[in-house]
RNA sequence: GGGGCGGUAGCUCAAUUGGUUAGAGUACCGGACUGUCGAUCCGGUGGUUGCGGGUUCGAGUCCCGUCCGCCUCGCCA
């Protein structure tokens, strides 16, 4: 072992003395040695080229002229291009040429007499600028380096840093632990489909890759931690989309001793501090929503609430009409009880015109029908409300009549000039159509969403514990398996029979999600700490005892030797950093994102594997490729 | 698994209803220019129209298949 120091090493050619966003009128005079990207040239030959430099902190101006430098300095400055990657030093001094305001450092320049190139770039093939026109997204993909250079990027990068890090500070004043929690785990195939890696010492067995560290967090609660945070990735194997990649990040935590309340208000206090440090916003007292308030008046388990557009049932008075679409589908499980998904129901948004609803054009909603047919709705029913208060359009004909057009003005509310939207079927197809058409129609109209504007927060809480599953008729929960009944539901629910229906249907449970601007952004529970409960709730999902013992065993035994009542919840850290940023694509938030088919297209994962890396694994592919016809 | 949109020069786009040698801006290359700052001016190189079939006198354009990307339904406890 060597005993030289850093030190002692030989002088190395260069050394930064700023970045490139540092520079100003106060180091007039000083040299300075600036180390970054060509970002362009400007060359006005016979001895005079200006270079602005780049590195993440800003842009610098460099100046050659033949005047203060040998002529192949200058000459080498001419062959400079876009990306090279370059060490200069120079004197600053004042811009001869007057200052640039839109540069942070626009009012010098370092007069350059010792330039390195220290790599040079082929050409690329797209420039990492914000001005141009953006490459297409497959581009970017591939060249994520080029893409990340670009300032907005690098912005996005530092906007997610600043979220981890006022996460980490916040709960740490809080009392939180951060602690890791494996990534290879035991595959638990409730909810979302794995990932799964075979184990190469124990032939023919398999981890799971977590979809959440759920199980581990409730541990670390029976553990004694009292207060867990961790910042975790996550896996599902599932479709991806616009705001969703099977490989994504939580701020995930869980407490003990604690109510809904406690949890509530600690996680509205991190939103609080989040909002005023990344965009200087005070978060006002949170509203509370219940699960079925959000469902009747906005079609949605998580409402926008930028806007009105309020949803409004009107069957009892459909009834009375003429209009077959709506008898028929009023006459579906006509006598079944609220809620039911199957019963059939009538619908009702007022769009009024001061809102923006002028602009509802006939198209406008003639598309809406081909529109809904997505989710499984017929149509949409449109009616319009004239100067003198009468019915147009559509299917005014049949809601113009006595009887019915009072009470719908009354129920609805409506004015001279209102376009009334129906949807007329089944409570759960009706719900999701308007609930989507709702949101549609705000865009459509420009009522909304505008990033970074508004900020709506809202707690959504009391969801039902169960919900049936509409293909196989079973009981699937409905945040997942761990979350215990709100506290006054315990009873109820342990005494609820196992067939009895609406008893189990209507238990409501102890979980909670924090909604933004109609986007979930976070979602947790009080969860189970009593092992009785927790067996009820494995058996109504369709688990044996031995099921759940086989694969929760764990999770029960720990709840048999002193588990403290807790709970939790989780942030999606990279919906959070995409509403900080306004951006609407996740690919954006995340420094290596994949494709909709789960490719990186930088990397080229995923790839084959060796014939011998299977045989370690005692893994054998079933995959055949398609012969060329 | 289903539906939709897209793929033309390195990049961003254009190309009339199927009709001449597929154009423009930018990048790149060469030249001019001493105060620019998205420098400017002059000239030039650059194309398997994603790929494979088909229809046609003729295909970037129409048809079939396929690959890739995006949006979306299902899915995401």
């Amino acid at each position: 072992m060597s005993t030289t120091t850093a030190a002692q090493l030989p002088p190395s050619p260069y050394r930064r003395t700023h970045t490139c966003g540092q520079l100003r009128p106060d180091h007039v005079g000083q040299r300075a040695t600036v180390c970054g990207w060509v970002n362009s040239y400007r060359d006005h030959g016979t001895g005079l080229v200006f270079i602005d430099i780049r590195d993440r902190f800003g842009l610098t101006q460099l100046v050659f002229e033949r005047e203060s430098a040998p002529q192949e300095l200058v000459d080498a400055a001419d062959k400079l291009r876009g990306e090279d990657v370059i060490a200069a030093t120079g004197e600053v001094r004042i811009r001869v040429g007057g200052p640039n305001p839109k540069l942070a450092t626009g009012e010098v320049e370092v007069v350059v007499s010792t330039l390195s190139v220290l790599n040079k770039a082929d050409n690329p093939p797209f420039a990492p600028d914000d001005l141009a026109a953006l490459p297409n997204e497959e581009l970017r993909l591939r060249h994520r380096y080029l893409d990340l250079r670009r300032p907005k990027m690098q912005k996005i990068l530092a906007s997610r840093h600043r979220v981890t890090k006022v996460a980490r500070d916040y709960f740490d004043e809080n009392g939180f632990l951060e602690i890791e929690t494996p990534v290879l785990y035991k595959s638990t195939p409730e909810g979302a489909r794995e990932f799964i890696v075979p184990s190469r010492v124990n032939p023919g067995l398999w981890y799971a890759l977590p979809q959440s560290p759920q199980l581990f967090k409730q541990i670390l609660m029976v553990s004694g931690c009292d207060r867990y945070m961790q910042i975790c990735r996550c896996f599902r194997d599932e479709d991806p989309r616009a705001d969703r990649q099977a490989e994504f990040s939580q701020i995930d935590l869980e407490m003990s001793f604690v109510q809904r309340e406690d949890i509530m208000a600690m996680m509205e206090g991190f939103a609080r501090r989040l909002w005023k440090a990344a965009l200087g916003v005070d978060v006002p007292p949170i509203r509370v929503m219940s699960y079925r308030e959000a469902m009747e008046k906005y079609g949605i388990d998580r409402p926008d609430l930028r806007y009105e557009l309020t949803i409004t049932d009107i069957s009892d008075i459909a009834v009375r009409t003429d209009f077959k679409v709506f008898r028929d589908a009023l006459a579906q499980h006509a006598g079944a009880p609220p809620y039911y998904s199957k019963k059939g129901v009538v619908k009702a948004i007022r769009v009024p015109p001061g809102a923006g609803g002028a602009k509802l054009t006939r198209k406008l909603t003639d598309g809406y029908t081909e529109w809904v047919k997505t989710f499984g709705a017929g149509g949409v029913p449109v009616i319009k409300v004239n100067d003198a208060g009468g019915f147009e359009t559509g299917i005014a004909k049949f809601l113009d009549v006595p009887g019915v057009k009072d009470d719908l003005v009354r129920r609805l509310g409506l004015q001279p000039g209102d376009t009334v939207l129906f949807a007329a079927d089944s409570y759960s197809v009706a719900t999701k159509a308007l609930g989507e058409l709702r949101q549609k129609v705000a865009r459509d109209i420009g009522l909304g969403p505008e990033w970074g504007k508004a900020w709506e927060f809202l707690w959504v809480v009391d969801f039902p514990m169960f919900e049936k599953n509409k293909d196989t008729g079973k009981w699937v929960a409905m945040h997942h398996p761990f979350t215990a009944p709100r506290f006054d539901q315990q009873q109820a629910f342990v005494d609820a029979g196992v067939d009895d229906e609406v008893a189990i249907e209507s238990v409501v449970s102890a979980g909670y999600d924090l909604v933004l601007n109609g986007s979930e952004i976070a979602g947790g529970s009080i969860r189970i700490h009593n092992p009785a409960v927790q067996s009820k709730v494995f058996s109504l999902l369709g688990l044996t005892p031995e099921q759940a013992k086989e694969k929760f065993s764990f999770l029960l035994e720990a709840l048999r030797f002193g588990a403290p009542p807790h709970g939790g919840i989780a942030f999606g850290l990279d919906r959070l950093v995409m509403h900080l940023c306004g951006t609407e694509n996740i690919r954006d938030v995340i420094a290596f994102p994949k494709t909709q088919t789960g490719a990186d297209l930088m990397t080229q994962a995923p790839s084959p594997v060796t014939d011998a890396q299977m045989r370690d694994l005692h893994v054998q592919s079933t995959w055949v490729p398609p012969t060329r016809a």
